[in-house]
DNA sequence: TTCCCGGATTGCGATTTTTCAATGACCTGA
DNA sequence: TCAGGTCATTGAAAAATCGCAATCCGGGAA
């Protein structure tokens, strides 16, 4: 049982099997948990005392805004860790919110600052995964948080294909309108206006017998939508 | 002189003396460098092979969009480490300009690679500063990409003000209107609206025989703006 | 089946932001 | 001192987005 927690981390990608054969104790403190839809993680301002390497569906990260308000930061799916801030912090910058089914790998801080001691360049590999993080959060400033909102949420759309690939790049699993709302920085009310104009223009089509956030949808024509 | 620099970077918080001691190539390898006003560091695109310890000033990071548009996803001060994402990547994926006057180190990426292999934790230590980066990041999506333009404004005049701390935090140095549009994702002419409002207030008051950008600013009623 | 609930959609007036154009203020070089 | 340039400011109309309310729709419970 250790050893398939362990090929599966090596398939996501956090470490090697070779690492992580060399590291039994570190391996043993993993732990597995599953999340309902909006099920959290971990809350903001929670103490933070673990990463979560997420195995199976989408996590949302959010933060939340002085007068209450709250914003979609990042979105992770298979093979993110998450929860790293508490690695630099005492606690959690955001809340961590399954967005559906989520099942995630547990692994306490302390091993991986054991990791930093016995193994630093391991603990670097891990680290290198903030860079990747950089890059998405680069994308939410200048893809999902500039210009109009046709644009983005066209942006949005192509992002969240990418998640599908698997199906093909053509079918797309919808947000809710809520959540893209929260991605966007915008109201709920807009987003809706655009996707239905999308659907209406035959951009986005809903799939028959299938739940009604799958859709496919015209990837040449909704780049043309990204470019203003 | 190389000691002057030994001493200077860990003043700046890059490594610390004994371990730029114990490494003196890597010390041999960095060169110093001055940029006028408006001068790019480097370029979005051109190939990526060394960081940069920032030294005095200020520098922009651009993202540029495909409609030719740019937008400001960072901004760094002396301490900051930038073109680190080209340890990750053949190319930069922003470009780097000085604000004001800048004087920056340059550090080749192959001495970083040669000290992951040699003293991994120290490499380590540097890959941290990513995530103070991402914090950075995420500022950029709550306060500066959400909610209305004037309390935007507040808050980026909150967080320039954090720049000048050594001046006293209630004196900012504000960057050009353009240069605020860009960070913020509106037009100039509405930060112009909004900082020119301010003025009238007396939220921010121009400071006698002093460059125009100087400005006394009153901290608790910027923080009230920021309450939308 | 019918009722009910939550989310999505739509209409519309109010508000915010953009856009374009004109003006003003300041600096520099001739 | 004047001309020209750059950047900030302002006005006014157009466009985009919000905010609220009404309605629709699909799925689950009774």
């Amino acid at each position: 049982m250790n050893s398939e927690i362990k090929s599966e981390l090596a398939e996501l990608g956090f470490l090697d099997e070779t690492a992580l054969e060399t590291h039994p104790l570190l391996l043993a403190a993993v732990s597995e948990h599953d999340y309902r839809p909006g099920e959290a993680i971990y809350r903001s301002d929670d103490e933070s005392n673990s990463v979560f390497i997420v195995r199976e569906g989408l996590v949302k990260l959010l933060a939340h805004l002085p007068n209450g308000q709250s914003r979609i930061v990042r979105l992770h799916k298979a093979g993110s860790t998450i929860g790293m801030d508490g690695l630099m912090e005492l606690s959690h910058r955001h809340s961590a919110v399954a967005v559906g089914a989520v099942s995630a790998f547990q692994l306490p801080h302390v091993e991986l600052l054991r990791l930093k001691e016995s193994e630093p360049q391991l603990y670097a590999g891990i680290l290198e995964k903030w860079h990747e993080y950089l890059v998405y959060a680069d994308t939410w400033i200048t893809d999902f948080s500039t210009g109009k909102i046709r644009g983005r949420v066209a942006r949005l759309v192509l992002f969240l294909a990418r998640f599908d690939e698997d199906t093909g790049p053509q079918i797309v699993e919808l947000l809710t309108t809520e959540e893209m709302s929260e991605v966007l920085g915008v109201t709920p009310e807009s987003v809706s206006r655009v996707i239905a104009e999308f659907k209406r223009d035959g951009i986005l089509e809903n799939i028959e017998n299938n739940p009604e956030s799958l859709f496919s949808c015209d990837l040449h024509r909704l780049r043309q939508e990204t470019r203003e």
